[in-house]
DNA sequence: TAGATTGTTAATCGATTAACAATC
DNA sequence: TAGATTGTTAATCGATTAACAATC
């Protein structure tokens, strides 16, 4: 193993970067649609309620150069932001869990647009095993091991009840998996080599909340005049 | 209307801290179950994979004091936390988006932990119009405004495809609706007094599928030889 | 008492913002 | 040419980490 480590920071990324470069994307790929030969940061920091010095600066991740007042080649941009997250090849996944959330995540079209697939769906529930859930098959969960082995499968979306997630995430772990996705709210235990993402809601609800709070207190304090 | 900004920082507060609060709550009523009387940042950090000093500074936002040796206590802690986030009181929502995602949002169980309740739905489907999904009516979309404005409901869950979600949104807010959590991709624009979290999953999947890459390139070089 | 733990202040690190030179 | 835009360097801001005093 060479020495150094998964953090980003040491390839000189940040991950708010990283985070951002979907959004670009979502806006290249439209206009890519629309024909569009180049685009300014100024145009794309608009759209994204940032400065364009922010978007300029994450664009040079991708290595790609734009012409002064005209901007960046739209084509070019594209697959480059493309690549450079890795969404430029298929990469298949398996989903655990196929409940209310799962069965969301299943009938999800978006991930087409970042050429993820999921092929193959885990429950315990025996009602839906054997069947299929939007296209999807649905195994048992005890088939987990064998398949991701088999098929030498990457991800895995983890959306099972909390409760369960760290041992099918263990499960999965054995088996190889080499990042999970992971929609409990569960804190996952997990050896370093393999990747987790938590993707948070009660966070993304704490922050609304709070501000919603704030907000309200103001509003509260504007209209009772000081004593 | 007071002079101060809705910046969290004006009130120095961190929006990582608060971020991790709901975690950190999930810990608490969990000890609570257990009859736990105290609990230190040790123990909590652990469990979170972070630094004891995080949580004890995270924790000072609460206001509450802990005991040398011994903690803070769990019960104190746990409602704190709770009023804090202004969980403490139900909040009622609107969900506008019944397909796949909406209807995942609309049956998920997790919420009724941060005391929201999503109290009616709102699609332009006429097949599941006047109909109830898990439990909760879907109403047509064009009586989103009228209702909002009749029950005061100061939050709205966006579920709707991409390219209706700043229609929605606009409506909404001329409605007066105070806070929007946004799970399309798209930006939206709003005027200042309203609140909008964004629900981004594209950029978990981003930092996930670029870590991924990067540990499949380390691996690489680790079984090739430099030459 | 000794030591685990709290709470605070200072140092470091990372990300954003400001300033500005380069260039088509 | 003039000016819009890129690209980079420096300054600021915010969050994390380190260090340490206080205390039960």
């Amino acid at each position: 193993m060479i020495g150094d480590k998964k953090k980003l920071t040491s390839k000189g990324l940040s991950v708010a970067t990283i985070r951002r470069l979907p959004s670009y994307l979502r806006i290249l790929r439209e206009l890519e649609a629309e024909h569009k030969e180049y685009v300014s940061t100024t145009y794309i920091g608009n759209i994204m309620g940032q400065d364009s010095v922010v978007v300029r600066k994450d664009l040079a991740v991708t290595g790609i150069v734009g012409i002064p007042k005209r901007g960046y080649k739209v084509s070019e941009l594209t697959s480059a932001v493309e690549r450079f997250l890795g969404w430029h090849n298929h990469s298949d996944a398996f989903i655990a869990g196929v409940g209310h959330l799962g069965r969301a995540l299943l009938g999800y079209k978006g991930f087409s647009d970042y050429n993820l697939r999921i092929i193959a769906g885990f429950d315990v529930n025996k009602d839906i095993i054997g069947k299929k859930i939007h296209g999807i098959q649905i195994f048992p969960l005890n088939e987990l091991k064998g398949l991701i082995e088999k098929l030498k499968v990457k991800m895995l979306i983890l959306a099972v009840p909390d409760a369960a997630a760290q041992e099918v995430a263990d499960i999965a772990i054995e088996a190889g998996i080499q990042g999970i996705w992971n929609f409990t709210p569960a804190k996952l235990k997990y050896p370093e080599h393999v990747i987790v993402q938590r993707e948070d809601m009660a966070a993304g609800l704490a922050v609304l909340s709070t501000k919603l709070e704030m907000q309200t207190l103001k509003d509260g304090l504007g209209a009772i005049p000081e004593e």
